[in-house]
RNA sequence: GGGCAUGUGGCGCAAUUUGGAUAGCGCAUCUGGCUUCGGACCAGAUGGUUGCGGGUUCAAAUCCCGUCAUGCCCGCCA
């Protein structure tokens, strides 16, 4: 069903293209530019406008005024909109307050918590990537923000009616993996802290040696490099064993913050399924992929940047002539075993993975993982994919989509989305966890850290504020406060922008914020609770207390949620949430200090008001992966 | 050499996809507001040639051309 904002935009539209085809029967304009027409004006001109009139004005030779008159005077006076007319050649309305209050209010309280929910996924399949860090090291910042991305555009698509997989790709093949194996094998310190940490701080140690000059080193890490690349061997198992133990330790931390998977993927197992060898095999049939046996490329598998610029033309003018698929050593390159994964994900190859259950997660859903001695089960095989990555890898995403484009499917290209989500740097240096500039000077910009001070935040301000009923609530509230404040701040910019972190605004509780939000909810759920709201139900007779004041700018925020939740699918972007969740929180602040509720013969409206009200903001706020308290 | 992203009050962001009325919000600064449902709040004020220069248009932060700055990418690394 359409949400209560869209079903009176349509009815709006509907009204001026009906009196718009009677005064100007071959305008050639169609609904959807009437449509698009439509905006919300400032308070004073009414509550929905369109500016199709100034548009027309040119092609009827007519001046705007004349145009919007000759509308406003063609458009029947009818039902939920009312006060239609013409200022500067716009055509403005307003709602009819109590109609309008009751289609919200029923909207609300039919769908509860799927309230602001759409059906523009259909049920199709799609699977979601992220955060994918390397199982040598801990979650940082940076880390933190593709995974906050990924798990908010995942609910953001389910809410859409989109089936989402949770997959999270684990690359524990590689230069790095090599290192950290040489660190494991050579260093002397055992791990004695938290097992990411420990892990994160040996690569950076082992780095340090490879940079004063490690050239001994350097031949062994490329010596264990080569054996786990056969994945049989035992170097690649106890690999595997330090790989899987880190995993673990980076989901304590992501579990805290609410994030889940459904699914883990080891590089290692895709080697191992021979995903490669399928891929390689259609890249030839279909003429993509070529084996130069002379040249600089002699021995590779390689595809011709000639040919992927006719798909994308940002990618003409490379220094390069072609692009290796396939080392003529024979090892694959990263963007060969990408492509072979992503063919995987969209069903096009008939080799399976195999799975075991790895872990319980606390939202009580298991998480498996690919291994070599699972079970096949139904992941992948989807309509479409979201790759939350970083802005850096770009021009590989890049790649990969027009390689779908090269062996026919179009479609494909066009159903691989590259989320992109701009660096995270600090002040002045990049975050880097090779280097270890993770590691600061009076604590670590990682993601426990990061928790640990806001929740140590949140619980003195819960403290001073002295509200909690029960005392022992103190830790889980501040944990809730802790997270709201961490995910707002990470959330509310659009993915693109780079980001330099800075404690104090990840830890505000002001303003635009997390708590600010969660602070905005305890207000209202006291006034239920004092007020002894019990039912969800209105007496027809109590919308006839809506006033044209703050209460009602209430009812139209919480009528447009599902416009924001569809927008914010469509442009893959938690932000338009967050925003929405402002405007909403801001009107509603407004109405609790302009209006009274308890002592006030409109209290059964309002009661009904505020409780649509935190349902459509909890629904919101989930979307953000944020859980409301009901004191704080 | 080529490509991509970003550029909006002192600071952090929104609006750019689909051009519309006075460019919104937060922080900071200044002024008010709790004997009344929770002050992590609200009201008001100060602060903008939307990087710069052209163009298109009745109308440009938004579209087009040029240009500057910052960052990233263009590897038989991942």
């Amino acid at each position: 069903m359409t949400s209560p904002s869209e079903e009176i935009k349509l009815r709006f539209a509907t009204a001026i293209e009906f009196a718009l085809s009677k005064a100007y029967p071959n305008s050639g304009i169609d609904k959807q530019q009437i449509l698009n027409s439509i905006s919300t004006p400032k308070r004073e001109f009414g509550d929905i406008s369109s500016s199709i009139a100034i548009r027309l004005s040119k092609i009827a030779k007519r001046s705007p005024k004349e145009v919007s008159a000759a509308i406003v005077a063609g458009i029947p006076k009818s039902g939920i909109i009312k006060d239609i007319n013409e200022a500067n050649g716009y055509i403005n309305a307003s709602f009819n307050e109590v109609e309008y209050s009751k289609m919200v209010f029923e909207a609300v309280n039919s769908l509860k918590e799927r309230y602001g929910s759409s059906d523009i996924g259909r049920g199709e399949k799609v699977i979601v990537e992220y955060p994918s860090i390397n199982p040598n090291k801990p979650c940082v910042v940076s880390h933190l923000r593709n995974a906050l991305i990924g798990d908010s555009i995942s609910n953001i698509l389910g809410f859409c009616s989109y089936e989402v997989e949770r997959e999270d790709y684990i690359d524990n093949l590689g230069l790095q993996m090599a290192e950290t194996l040489w660190g494991w094998k050579n260093l002397s310190d055992k791990p004695d802290k938290k097992f990411d940490q420990w892990l994160g701080e040996q690569y950076v140690i082992v780095n340090k040696r490879l940079e004063a000059g490690g050239e001994e080193i350097k031949g062994q890490v490329h010596s264990i490099l080569r054996t786990i690349e056969n994945t049989d061997t035992e170097e690649s198992k106890e690999l595997r064993e330090i790989a899987e133990r880190c995993i673990k330790a980076q989901r304590e931390t992501l579990f805290r913050y609410g994030i889940y998977h459904d699914v883990l993927i080891w590089e290692s197992d895709i080697v191992r399924a021979r995903l490669l060898e399928k891929a390689l095999e259609i890249g030839f049939k279909k003429g993509v992929f070529e084996r130069p046996s002379e040249g600089k490329y002699a021995g590779c598998v390689v595809v011709k940047l000639e040919k992927i610029a006719k798909f994308a033309k940002e990618l003409e003018g490379s220094r390069e002539d072609s692009k290796v698929i396939i080392r003529s050593n024979g090892a694959a390159t990263y963007i060969a075993k990408d492509f072979a994964f992503h063919l995987w994900k969209f069903g096009l190859l008939d080799s399976e993975f195999y799975y075991r259950e790895f872990m319980g997660q606390p939202n009580g859903r298991a998480l498996f993982t690919t291994a070599p001695d699972g079970k096949p089960m139904g992941f992948g095989n989807v309509k479409k994919a979201v790759n939350v990555i970083a802005v850096q890898q770009s021009y590989e995403q890049r790649i990969i989509k027009v390689l779908f484009s090269l062996i026919g499917r179009e479609d494909i290209a066009d159903s691989l989305v590259h989320l992109s989500y701009g660096m995270v740097n600090l002040e002045g240096i990049t975050l880097s966890t090779r280097k270890g500039t993770w590691m600061g000077k009076d604590r670590d910009y990682t993601a426990d850290v990061l928790l640990e001070e806001a929740v140590s935040k949140a619980l003195d301000a819960t403290e001073r504020s002295g509200k909690l009923s029960d005392g022992s609530k103190a830790g889980s509230v501040s944990e809730a406060i802790g997270i709201a404040a961490i995910r707002f701040e990470f959330l509310r910019m659009s993915p693109k922008k780079p980001m330099v972190f800075s404690w104090d605004s990840a830890l505000s509780f002001e303003g635009n914020s997390g708590p600010y939000c969660l602070y905005s909810h305890t207000r209202a759920g006291k006034v239920l609770r004092k007020g002894g709201y019990v039912g969800s139900s209105v007496g027809s007779g109590a919308y006839e207390k809506v006033s044209r004041g703050d209460d009602f700018e209430l009812v139209k925020a919480i009528g447009s949620a599902g416009e924001a939740v569809e927008e914010a699918a469509y442009e893959y972007s938690p932000g338009v949430i967050a925003d929405y969740i402002i405007r909403l929180t801001t009107t509603f602040n407004r109405f609790y200090e302009s209006m009274q509720v308890l002592n006030s013969d409109a209290k059964e409206f309002r009661m009904g008001l505020i409780h649509a009200y935190m349902i459509t903001l909890s629904n919101m706020l989930a979307l953000l992966g944020i859980r409301t308290v009901d004191e704080m």
